[in-house]
RNA sequence: GUGGGUAUAGCUCAGCUGGUUAGAGCGCCAGAUUGUGGCUCUGGAGGCCGUGGGUUCGAAUCCCAUUACUCACCCCA
């Protein structure tokens, strides 16, 4: 128990490490060159934050959140999810004062207490944008082109883009009671959970993964159907956006988010390689969160890209991340007096900006050797005795195996010429 | 929350229907005479067979429980 970390998390090894700083780099760059800054949010806030944000009825919310009181009687809970912080952060350092739109990203570990599967764990980290102050269609496809333009960079080509509106408050209203009086007289042969959905949410039944609710409400309406002319105009503008960024979609009246907040636009990138659940990354318009949550009335758009999910999409691709390259430079060292020297001597090249180690399990000479191969070192620099006497090191390449005498005074500057 | 699978060395796994000191490959460490890696060869370290109980003369092997991991459902990224 002591050794073993908490269920459903996952450490990032060493050996690994060099693939989520890859895609990390991609992603702010990415961002970068679409006007997109970094904002950060804290790891914990207060609970009512994702309750009123989120939805109270919502199953993050109502299930999957890790609330504690901390020591002062306060209700906390750790980040389930990354708008609704962002969102705050907008509204306490009052970003509305700055020219709008305000674009956001961020990098940030999300917490939720769920059976942990593939491609779902309690701790998951998420690449996600922002958008605040906009409610033009063009916003909303920007942010759908940042992801394609991701998967573009990183070779991901087995994803879907799936789009929808879910209107807004008002066409959503009429058109619940129209879905309503639809599912009235096929209540009898839905689902539990179907059946407790039908006053709280109905467009969410739409959205059951059971086969016989599935063919009970083949016919029904859909609220693409049932949109206010604002809504309407506004999914026909995604639409004419992305399809003069040539970006293919779907429009699949079936996506209903989760998250309470979705207003208009909602989208998820599917692939279906990654286990069970096929969504890599979703996001939608949520138009009147920040007025939710105490706010000005100030539109919003946004996505989450879970980067546990895109790093199984990149194997599954047979994507390989560039590797980090190894050392420059690995000093084997021969003897007491030149042990010391040499770690003199790597210091001064570290400070070169050279990166370079040596033994420090006082390893004989042949295995010193073993493991600068081992360790991908570029070049093996070998200091003893002899060499010490002459001011000379020998210095190997260990691709050709050629070595050669480099005066010890003008080493520095010779290795810089060489890498 | 519901259901299935698995648990033997650092890793991937053998170990047949119960039978002596539990195995392989990879990895790790060391050696193959002088101060030199990769290839090869040799040797070594490393396992309370997940944990607890039961059946049995005898359990890694059969039974029960428990925990962990894993996969799927629900939901989400």
């Amino acid at each position: 128990m002591l050794t073993r970390a908490p269920r459903g998390t996952k450490d990032v090894l060493p050996e690994e490490s060099y693939k989520w700083q890859y895609l990390e780099k991609m992603f702010r760059d990415v961002c970068r060159q679409f006007g997109y800054r970094e904002l950060r949010t804290p790891v914990f806030e207060h609970t009512e934050l994702f309750e009123r944000g989120v939805g109270e009825t919502t199953d993050v919310v109502q299930k999957e959140m890790y609330t504690f009181e901390d020591k002062g009687g306060r209700s906390i809970t750790l980040k389930a999810e990354g708008t609704a912080p962002a969102a705050r952060l907008y509204i306490e350092n009052k970003l509305y004062a700055l020219p709008q739109p305000v674009k956001t990203f961020y990098i940030t570990p999300v917490f939720r207490y769920e059976r942990p599967q593939k491609g779902r764990l309690r701790e998951h980290h998420q690449f996600g944008v922002e958008v605040f102050g906009s409610k033009k269609a063009s916003v909303d496809a920007e942010v759908m082109s940042i992801i394609s333009t991701l998967y573009k960079k990183l070779g991901v080509e087995n994803v879907e883009l799936h789009i929808n509106s879910i209107g807004c408050p008002k066409c959503r209203e009429k058109y619940n009671n129209i879905l309503k009086e639809y599912l009235e007289k096929k209540l009898t042969n839905l689902c539990k959970t179907c059946v407790s959905r039908f006053d709280k949410n109905p467009m969410r039944i739409l959205d059951c993964k059971n086969e016989d609710c599935q063919n009970q409400i083949e016919d029904a309406p859909l609220m693409l159907d049932y949109l206010c002319d604002e809504c309407d105009e506004h999914f026909e503008e995604v639409k004419t956006y992305l399809n003069k960024l040539e970006i293919s979609y779907i429009v699949d009246p079936k996506i209903v988010r989760g998250l309470d907040y979705y207003t208009k636009t909602a989208f998820e990138f599917i692939s279906n390689e990654i286990g069970a659940k096929g969504t890599v990354c979703g996001g939608g318009r949520y138009d009147k969160l920040i007025e939710q949550i105490g706010g000005p009335d100030v539109p919003g758009i946004g996505f989450g890209m879970g980067i546990e999910r895109l790093l199984l999409t990149l194997e599954n691709n047979d994507i390989e991340i560039p590797k980090q390259e190894g050392l420059d430079i690995f000093i084997v060292t021969i003897g007491e007096r030149a042990e010391k020297e040499a770690f003199k001597l790597l210091y001064d090249l570290r400070n070169e900006g050279i990166k370079s180690d040596k033994d420090h399990l006082g390893r004989s000479i042949k295995a010193q050797f073993k493991y600068s191969n081992k360790v991908n070192a570029t070049y093996t620099l070998v200091l003893g005795e002899d060499e010490l006497n002459k001011d000379v090191v020998t210095l190997k390449n260990m691709k050709t195996g050629e070595q050669e005498e480099v005066k010890l005074s003008n080493i520095v500057n010779s290795l810089k010429n060489r890498l």
